[in-house]
DNA sequence: ACATAATCTTTACACGTGTAAATATGAGAG
DNA sequence: CTCTCATATTTACACGTGTAAAGATTATGT
């Protein structure tokens, strides 16, 4: 049957599909909300004869005469990044249990397209939207009008002040980086940070978490100063050009350098292979060591393998979503927003 | 001002802001869809109403008495690999300035949510869809009936049979592998071949194109032979396994190794470094090499740097918009479909 | 077979915008 | 100050489905 699928009369209204098979168009506009709503018997007449027919409800028509759209957007500020990617695979799995359809919306790193994907949203009635934001202060008065229109949760990072009455999913960003630097300071020097070439949350915590680790365990902190001009999405040459520079003037070429991220790591390895930095045979040592942040999906194919701290993401995707239904569901409660931050793994590899 | 966004009043349709504003429903109508055709003193008293208010016209209503939605749908296997989402990102850019709006759907790998990311983008009257399509056969009477029913371009892979009539983008395998294939032969020993774990058209042209360029040049094919039982999206610890296992038996340590993608080169170069196969300081040299064909985004982080060739993302996602707009613009041809297909180019690293 | 409840059909209006036709208004030319 | 043409307004219907109300039909228990 299904090798004549093309075969089957094209429906194109519930109208038209209740006048072939025979059932009113209100039992059948319960049907395809709720196929358990009808009586058992209506139910496999309907079935039975959408088999010998191609038809499918209107998109936009369903959507449109609705309370709820069940739709949930999703905001990232960029796509080429497998750590937004498995967020949104996770998202959307979750969404889809519930019965939600997710719109991805990418802002390609610019705050004036992250503003018209919420323009989008709300145009399209979405019941609300989970957003990792790009966190740069020009996008935030029209985040700041749209939180008052529908449900938000924000994941991975959020902004520093005016949205404490928004919900946020992430990482553990103390818990992560304290884990790492006590790893570090135990197995060899304590390290040195390399931080991300721009202002979010994660940027800013990680750091202060870093500070903090230092200040507990007792060792001078060292933040490797980095041109923070213009913000850049493109980590690994970021991180390798500022490396690359560092180590052709002999500097940090005997350290632990502890990235606020994975792909910054995988720019210092590069470089630092470049300067033979690190241990290129078993056995050997040297005194450079790096870690990341993330567990990237390319962390352990790198070498040497990454030794990183895992995000949870999957659990970061799930916690998001059920965020989300729960303001659409029961209502947003003002005043304080809900805050979920998962705990991260140490992943010990080759290179820490 | 735009620090007081929050305080413009929120309408919602555009007959309330025909009240408000005092222009007709039908001019207003007229303005959103082209502001142009307004007389000038009209488009300016609507732009400076539109400043002091917030309203954006409601998606849903719009597309649905439309006999064209501008909406392009854009199918990919699988969001978590970087070549797919570059694709995406300069599709979106080419849709976005032709005025189409464009909605993603991932397959997940699975044939069974790819024909109903099919139906999802059928149920919305997109206007036409962009696949990458995941290649198994239990998802082609899906498409081959969908083809039917509005303009399809295939991106990146394409069915080997029953669909010679539908357009087609992609990167001329035969020109990538042979200039590979001859550079490795020319510089070194001839490549042996690492195949994908799947059967997708790309995965077929490439062998045969490296089976031809063997011929051309007279040496002989070496396939390596890897389990095909399940196709797998995890190319590099595909990768990694199949040669972990066949370098832990001797076998292959010698070789040039041409995979048939870098996230594959990636596995074997994770699993040639732990076997020590690699040249590891400068000046050093093995007979092992490895060269990869995409020009992934890390490629270049990989330790040795992959050597590899490049495909051009950047045109194939123009040239497919192209495509798809001109099928739907002027009507779409029967008989064969238009095949474009782009150059590589060489990419010389370090590992080959 | 009867009463009763569950479900279906019929009818009608709603959602917010596109669009066509007839009419009214305004700007520019003479 | 008319006449004319371009553009706006008014009115009306369309898109495809959600949904409520009233009446008709079917299933269930006795």
């Amino acid at each position: 049957m299904s090798a004549l699928d093309h075969n089957k009369p094209r429906i194109k209204t519930m109208e038209e599909l209740s006048a072939t098979i025979g059932v009113s168009r209100p039992t059948l506009s319960k049907f395809f909300q709720d196929a358990e709503s009808v009586r058992s018997s209506t139910r496999e007449r309907i079935e039975e004869a959408l088999d010998t027919v191609d038809y499918v409800p209107n998109f936009f028509a369903t959507k449109m005469n609705r309370q709820s759209t069940r739709i949930i957007g999703v905001i990232v500020p960029y796509l080429n990044d497998l750590f937004f990617t498995s967020l949104i695979q996770s998202i959307e799995e979750s969404a889809l249990q519930q019965g939600y359809t997710i719109i991805i919306q990418s802002a390609h790193g610019d705050p004036e397209l992250e503003s018209r994907a919420f323009e989008n949203l709300k145009s399209m009635s979405a019941d609300g939207v989970i957003a990792a934001p790009i966190g740069q202060s020009s996008s935030l008065s029209a985040i700041n009008r749209l939180k008052e229109e529908f449900p938000v949760v924000f994941v991975d990072s959020r902004f520093s002040d005016n949205f404490e009455d928004v919900d946020f999913v992430g990482t553990n960003n103390h818990q992560s980086i304290s884990l790492m630097v006590g790893y570090l300071h135990r197995s060899g020097d304590a390290p040195a940070f390399l931080g991300m070439p721009r202002i979010n949350s994660n940027s800013l915590e990680r750091e202060q978490a870093y500070l903090n680790s230092a200040e507990n365990l007792g060792f001078k902190p060292q933040i490797i100063p980095v041109d923070n001009a213009n913000p850049v999405w493109n980590f690994e040459e970021f991180a390798y050009d500022t490396m690359d520079d560092y180590f052709g003037r002999g500097e940090y070429v005997n350290s632990t350098i502890l990235c606020a991220n994975d792909r910054l790591a995988i720019g210092v390895i590069r470089a630092a292979n470049r300067h033979h930095l690190l241990p290129q045979r078993k056995g050997e040592s040297t005194r450079f060591r790096v870690a990341g942040h993330d567990d990237h999906p390319l962390s352990a194919y790198v070498h040497p393998a990454l030794t990183t701290v895992s995000r949870n993401t999957s659990a970061m995707g799930q916690a998001a979503v059920e965020q989300i239904i729960d303001q659409i569901e029961n209502g947003k409660r003002s005043g304080q927003g809900k805050v979920r931050t998962f705990d991260a793994e140490l992943r010990l590899r080759e290179s820490a």
